[in-house]
DNA sequence: CTTGGCATGTAAACTGTTACATGATTCT
DNA sequence: AGAATCATGTAACAGTTTACATGCCAAG
């Protein structure tokens, strides 16, 4: 049910239309907080409804309206108070390595291949991550300020993907 | 739809009742596909009706009858042919990042308390990994040798684990 | 005498994914 | 001419979580 609180937490960084909001999950939030774009339209309809969002509709001739989503004083408030819950456990899906578990049935040949094909998405995911901490590098200082800790869960995605990396090799090596 | 493939791959490591099953994922397969014993129980099922398991029921006076499953042929056929397709990404949902992304409306002390808390789990969970590891140390090397991939996939784990406490100590100073 | 382990399930509620649906404008 | 971007949704299905349900035996 955290959707609602990662939404509220991006239109308070910075309002926003569904559109716009489901980008930015794409680059940010979305790394531990997957959302698809028919979850977050949804969402907002409902944060509308429960007074924790105001709406801007502006008319376009063609496209469906814009809906442009700013975050209201009960929705700091609501944010406030989910912040002072604990978190639950966090919880990771990875079928890959699944597959490494049971890899005792697979090809040699497939494995390396495989796990090739992991280099490569963690390589690539490790870069998206730096382009994104090195934009924010050259930001205004004002921006830098209030997505300083949006920073900080980027610094542990970029440790994550490095711990990656380097079993990855490992075990290529092995294999 | 996986977890089919988890309990394939851990009916072939060794053979089980539902309840042992579930055991075994609490301690390896979970950490990385979580499941409860509803669905364990469900899918294993399933993997009868599909032919790709065996079951042994043995009956008990007063406790429901244990049904003890084993991996047939189908299954190590089924499993082979899975191992062969490639994985799709991993998901991650993680409520605490969630939390630091908006963390400038948080109370400092707030995140500093959250911030011990979340060191407490990952220390502990570092140690469960840790003690796992070692007790496959001093198993029977026919034992070790089947188990060689589940323990690669520990070692990923414990790698996250610690990139995880680097990640609390750095951000408990700043914060 | 109460806690924990053994052992299996059903059912409802909630969440998340996938497929379908539309259509103008801008870039290559 | 075709792809990508902007912009919003509905609906069916699949998967997950939570609540409920039972009951013996062993250890502390």
């Amino acid at each position: 049910m955290s959707l609602r609180h990662a939404l509220l937490a991006l239109v308070d960084l910075e309002p926003g239309t569904g559109y716009d909001l489901m980008n930015r999950i794409e680059k940010s939030i979305g790394f531990f907080w997957p959302a698809t774009h028919q979850q977050v339209y949804k969402e907002l309809h409902q944060l509308q409804e429960l007074g924790w969002v105001d709406v801007r509709v502006e008319n376009q001739s063609g496209k469906p309206d814009r809906r442009v989503y700013t975050l209201r004083e009960a929705g700091i408030h609501e944010l406030k108070s989910w912040l002072t819950h604990d978190s639950s456990a966090a919880k990771i899906r990875d079928p890959f390595l699944l597959r490494v578990f049971a890899a005792h049935r697979m090809e040699p040949e497939t494995l390396r291949q495989q796990l090739n094909h992991q280099k490569n998405l963690h390589t690539a995911t490790l870069s998206l991550y730096q382009s994104i901490d090195e934009r924010l590098d050259s930001a205004p200082e004002y921006v830098q300020e209030r997505y300083r800790f949006a920073r900080h869960t980027l610094r542990l995605g970029i440790y994550f993907e490095q711990a990656w990396l380097r079993w990855c090799e490992e075990l290529g090596e092995l294999a």
